[in-house]
DNA sequence: TGTACATCAGTGAACGCGCGTTCACTGATGTAC
DNA sequence: TGTACATCAGTGAACGCGCGTTCACTGATGTAC
């Protein structure tokens, strides 16, 4: 049964979204074809018309689930805050493409990796604007690195079967990039905006 | 044929390792039994004689891999120099199995993740001891960071398509740690003796 | 020490199953008049 | 605006394939005498 165009627009982003969901929770090979499109409410005969490839749908899947990252904040300690959130660690389907994929993206095609390398590019460049440093160079430095931090405490929050553990390496990470915000990035800022800023979500 | 008993020991090994690197190399699901046997010497058949299934090897052999790391340093700046330098991003089946494996054992069973969260623990203690700090608690703050950087920094070089952006990535955070270590750490060393720790591999 | 035989590690064919992918068919859409 | 029909998105059975696992068999090991 042939279906509308804007119908058909409607499908393709429920594929996407589908996708990018159960591949952030189980990974790119655990996840089927099949399991996708039932998920996004067809029949998985239907795939072939929107991808030429399940190595197509993982490219795109993960290009669409990188761009939406819900996390947002304008300073280093907001944005870790909310990224080293208890919630965020459970919440690996509509989480940060990046801590939940790019461990399995290293072993992907071309097509996926340079899609994971741009984004971390941006995300690089999007961290520069927030990080301390006075210079340039010292700033993207400092991106590098506190993103390098954000994921891999991620990823080791999520890795540990231990609740307290699991709790101890976001707190302890929320609270060393915190610090860092402090310390290095707003010596001018009064004492009383900076705690105001530290703590909001 | 049956086989001597030193031999089934050897046999048992030999799996094990097999499992170990081809597991880090392209991941738990990826692998087969029969790859893995065929990489032992063996035939697929033989397997069950030694494992009572797939998911029971992935928790030995993620296990011997974990506890089988060859970085090793009596300073945080030598051990980041060589867990963040090039020839171990580029080898990744012989190399550190947390960064390799930790977000593959999050979807595993929870024999596999419990061995994950052991060795976690582990080496959050064993950073400690080398870690800047006054207080022990201080110290292990700053090993779980550590630690948290050091992972994150080593899977995002690794899925950088990149060669510049990846390599900026582990000398940036070489950088960072080492200054850590410097200006924390050491505060009362020498001059001299402290630059001489942190060059050495 | 030498011999006879029970044990059992390793082999490879075979099992059921689910995967990615294909395809003939269906029937609503959207165009031509 | 209404009607006729070509288009093509979606369906579900079917494909070949390779997976984890099983099992009857083989023949070297290692024990009993």
């Amino acid at each position: 049964m042939k279906v509308s165009r804007e119908q058909v627009a409607e499908n393709r982003r429920m594929i996407l979204d589908a996708a990018g969901r159960l591949f952030r929770e189980r990974g790119f090979e655990a996840v089927t074809v099949a399991e996708i499109m039932q998920a996004a409410g067809l029949t998985h005969g239907g795939f072939y018309g929107y991808f030429t490839s399940k190595d197509d749908l993982i490219a795109q899947a993960l290009a669409e689930a990188l761009a939406n990252s819900s996390i947002r904040a304008d300073d280093l300690a907001g944005y870790a805050a909310s990224y080293l959130s208890p919630g965020h660690r459970d919440d690996r389907a509509c989480g940060c493409a990046t801590a939940a994929l790019a461990a399995d993206t290293i072993r992907q095609k071309d097509s996926a990796r340079s899609v994971m390398t741009q984004a971390l590019e941006q995300q690089i460049e999007r961290l520069s604007r927030i990080a301390p440093g006075r210079t340039a160079a010292q700033k993207r430095n400092a991106a590098v690195v506190n993103w390098s931090t954000m994921v891999g405490a991620l990823i080791l929050a999520r890795a540990s079967d231990d609740p307290v553990l699991s709790d101890e390496i976001l707190a302890d990470t929320r609270a060393w990039l915190a610090a860092q915000s402090e310390v290095q990035g707003k010596v001018r800022a009064p004492r009383k905006a900076r705690e105001k800023t530290a703590g909001a979500r």
